[in-house]
DNA sequence: TCCTACATGTAAGGCGTTACATGATTTA
DNA sequence: TAAATCATGTAACGCCTTACATGTAGGA
C-alpha cells in the first residue's frame, strides 16, 4: 500500500484536506505517482480508523466544510519504517513505448510522425517542469542557502527534468535513425 | 486494454505460446510493459473467440502439450489501428523516487545509503540490458546492414539504457548534494 | 535430491479508473 | 451564461498480483 504511505508523508510536511492532498499529486508528483480523489477520500477513512492521522472538521462560510487531517505518532513512526526499506525496482508501464516496439507494422512515414508527436509530449511536460522548478525553487538545487525544506521535492522535480530531456534525445535519435533510412531506401 | 495489443504486436512478430509470451515480457520489455502467465491465459481465450487470433495444439513427448498462437488478418488490422494512435502521457509510479520525496524524515546518512541502494538497483538492470545488446544487436543501433527486422525492438532496449544510465546520474548528483550537506554540518 | 524449464490453467482479493452525485461562489 | 474552484463522497467495473494446482524431464 504505498498510497496509503504517500498521504503519510505528504501529511507529514503539515496538515491538509483530502482535496489538497489530491491536488499535490496532480501539481508536482505526477511523474512518480498518482492517486484520484475517489482513492483518497475511503483511504484517509481506514487511516483515520487505525489511528495513523486524526481530523479536524472546519466551518466554513462561502466554501463546503472541510476535514483537515494531521499525522499522529504512530502515523509518523509507520512512515519512517516504510521509508527506510528500498523497494524493489519499479516496473513502469509506458504505453507509446510499447507501440514503438511494433512499429515494423508501420510505414516509415507514420512512425517518424508517432516519434515526432511523443517528442512534443515530452516537451510539453518538460516546459511545465522548468516552470514549477522556476516558482518553487528559484536559487537552483545547489545553493548553499537553502536549507533541507524543499530539497527533497526539488530532488525529485530535477529527476522528473532529467527524464523528460532523456526521453526528447531518444526521440531526436530515433527519428534520425529513421530518416536515415528513408533517404537510403530513395536512394536505392 | 493496451496488453491485448501488446499480445498481438508479439505474435505479429511470429507464432507463439502463451508461454512463450509470459517470457517475451520477462526478458525484453520488462521497461516499458509487464504481464504475468495469470493474466495471459485468459486474455488468449477471449482473444480467440474474438477472432483476432487462431491456435494450433501441439502434442510433445518430453514436454507438456502447447497451443500454439498466430494472428489473423483482423487481428494484424486491430493491431495497426491501435498503433496509429499516439497515447497521453503515461503515468509511471516509482516507490522509490516517492520515498525521496519524504526523506526529511530520516538522517542525512540513512538518506544517502537508500540513494546508494538505488544507484545499485540501477547499474544492476543497466548491465543487463547491456548483455542483452551485446547478444541480440552486435552491431550496434546505425549500422547500414541491419535490416527493419529487430530495428525497433533496439530502438526501445536503448531507450531503457538510456534511462538507467541517467537514473544512475541523479543518484550520482543526489549522493553529492547531501554529502556536501554533511560536511557542511560538520563545519559549522 | 532438489531445482529449473516447460506448459497451462483458476480463484481471490487488492488496486485503480471512470462515472455518478451534490452544491455554492467566483471568474471569464 | 458557462466554466472553474472548492469540497466530499459512493458505485461499478476492469486490471493486476499472488497464490493455488498439476505433471514430466533434465541438470546440479
Amino acid at each position: 500500500m504505498s498510497l496509503k504511505h504517500a498521504l503519510l508523508g505528504l501529511l507529514s510536511e503539515g496538515e491538509a484536506t483530502g482535496y489538497d492532498l489530491t491536488k499535490m499529486f496532480e501539481l508536482s508528483m505526477s511523474h512518480y505517482w498518482h492517486a484520484g480523489h475517489s482513492q483518497i477520500y475511503p483511504l484517509l477513512d481506514d487511516m483515520e480508523k487505525q489511528g495513523l492521522i486524526v481530523f479536524e472538521h472546519v466551518v466554513q462560510k462561502d466554501k463546503p466544510n472541510k476535514k483537515v487531517y494531521r499525522l499522529t505518532l504512530p502515523g509518523r513512526a509507520a512512515l519512517i519504517a516504510w521509508l527506510k526499506v528500498e523497494p524493489p525496482p519499479s516496473r513502469h508501464k509506458d504505453e507509446s513505448l510499447l507501440k514503438v516496439r511494433f512499429f515494423e507494422n508501420l510505414p516509415l512515414q507514420d512512425a517518424i510522425a508517432l516519434l515526432r508527436a511523443r517528442r512534443c509530449s515530452h516537451q510539453a511536460t518538460l516546459d511545465n517542469f522548468r516552470k514549477l522548478e522556476a516558482t518553487y525553487f528559484p536559487e537552483g538545487p545547489d545553493t548553499k542557502r537553502s536549507g533541507l525544506g524543499n530539497l527533497y521535492a526539488h530532488f525529485t522535480l530535477r529527476r522528473g527534468i532529467l527524464y523528460e530531456q532523456d526521453s526528447i534525445r531518444w526521440c531526436r535519435w530515433a527519428i534520425t535513425q529513421l530518416r536515415r533510412r528513408v533517404r537510403e531506401s530513395r536512394g536505392v
